[in-house]
DNA sequence: ATGGGGGCCTGCCGGC
DNA sequence: TGCCGGCAGGCCCCCA
């Protein structure tokens, strides 16, 4: 479900509860999610202090003080909910325990840290800290594309010769890291690039306005969510979901956006999953 | 090598 | 009201 700016939204929001704090028990409850939880995960965890929470594309890392880092991902469905004490500010009651609340961690003074997943796409493993971005789910990762590492020399030299839509390419993690369904809809969108055209056949100035789109669209996002933090007690403890003010995304029918244009937004299938664009302004 | 499709799960929503 | 099909924001893996 969430793509890079909620799940940015998700760490920031842990940060403050997690961060500097030890973790007195972790209940792990069930054996596994897409797949199994590593070895004596529930021991590895408890008592053990988080030193820090990074992101890399959709995955959470939570580095310990036993120099293993813990990596999530939220996939489809995977949601963080957080419960008690951390400061006066953002305290409320602690939740009984729901459905789908697979991995329980209640941290040191208090708080509790719930990781609910319905569709169990989402996923949990310990790896060294050093050698956590080696992870064979990480390795192959492409640039984060708020990072320097993401231009459009980058882009072009990626997109060169594919014949693949762009929709696919941008989809694929290992030439830009962090982009899902919904934020690569709306990046094309507003780079007025049409979800269909082959990634090899677009002209570099475009792929330069497209690069823009994609930062432009994540920043503003991850702003959108921070937002939302300030105030999610009033969304029971939920991180990272937050309303979204979208130009193409599940607007089929509607009218676009884009000042001038008379066009409609239509929905149509592209490897077996929704795209959705303006015919009109999108080439 | 590259691209397309299936499969993993559960929940929800719209239509009949 | 109840049932059923379709759909969902991810990603790995297999096959052509």
């Amino acid at each position: 479900m969430p793509e890079l700016p909620e799940v940015e939204t998700v760490r920031r929001g842990l940060e403050p509860v997690l961060q500097g704090r030890r973790i007195a028990r972790a209940d792990i409850r069930r054996p596994d999610l897409r797949w199994p939880f590593p070895e004596n995960l529930g021991s590895r965890l408890s008592g053990v202090r988080v030193l820090a929470l990074r992101r890399r594309s959709k995955y959470i890392l939570a580095d310990l003080d036993t120099d293993e880092t813990l990596i999530v991902h939220l996939g489809m469905s995977g949601r963080m909910l957080i419960d008690g004490a951390t400061t006066a500010a953002m305290y409320h009651d602690r939740a009984a325990l729901e459905p789908h609340d697979h991995v329980v961690l209640d941290i040191e003074g208090g708080a509790r840290v719930r990781f609910n997943d319905a569709r169990r796409f989402g996923m949990m493993d310990l790896a060294g800290t050093p050698s956590a971005e080696a992870h064979r789910l990480l390795a192959g990762l492409g640039p984060e594309p708020l990072g320097n590492g993401f231009s459009a020399d980058h882009l072009a030299a990626a997109l060169r010769g594919r014949r693949t839509p762009i929709k696919a390419a941008l989809l694929d993690q290992r030439i830009v890291a962090g982009l899902g369904n919904i934020y690569v809809c709306e990046s094309l969108w507003h780079a007025r690039i049409h979800p269909a055209r082959s990634a090899g056949r677009i002209a570099r100035a475009r792929v330069e306005t497209l690069v823009t789109a994609i930062r432009q669209v994540l920043t503003r996002a991850i702003a959108a969510g921070g937002s939302s933090l300030r105030d999610y007690r009033q969304a029971d403890g939920e991180l990272g979901y937050f309303q979204h003010d979208f130009n193409v995304y599940d607007r089929e029918n509607q009218p676009c956006h884009r000042p001038g244009c008379p066009g409609v937004i239509r929905r149509f299938v592209q490897s077996g999953r929704s795209s959705y664009s303006c015919n009109t302004c999108q080439r």
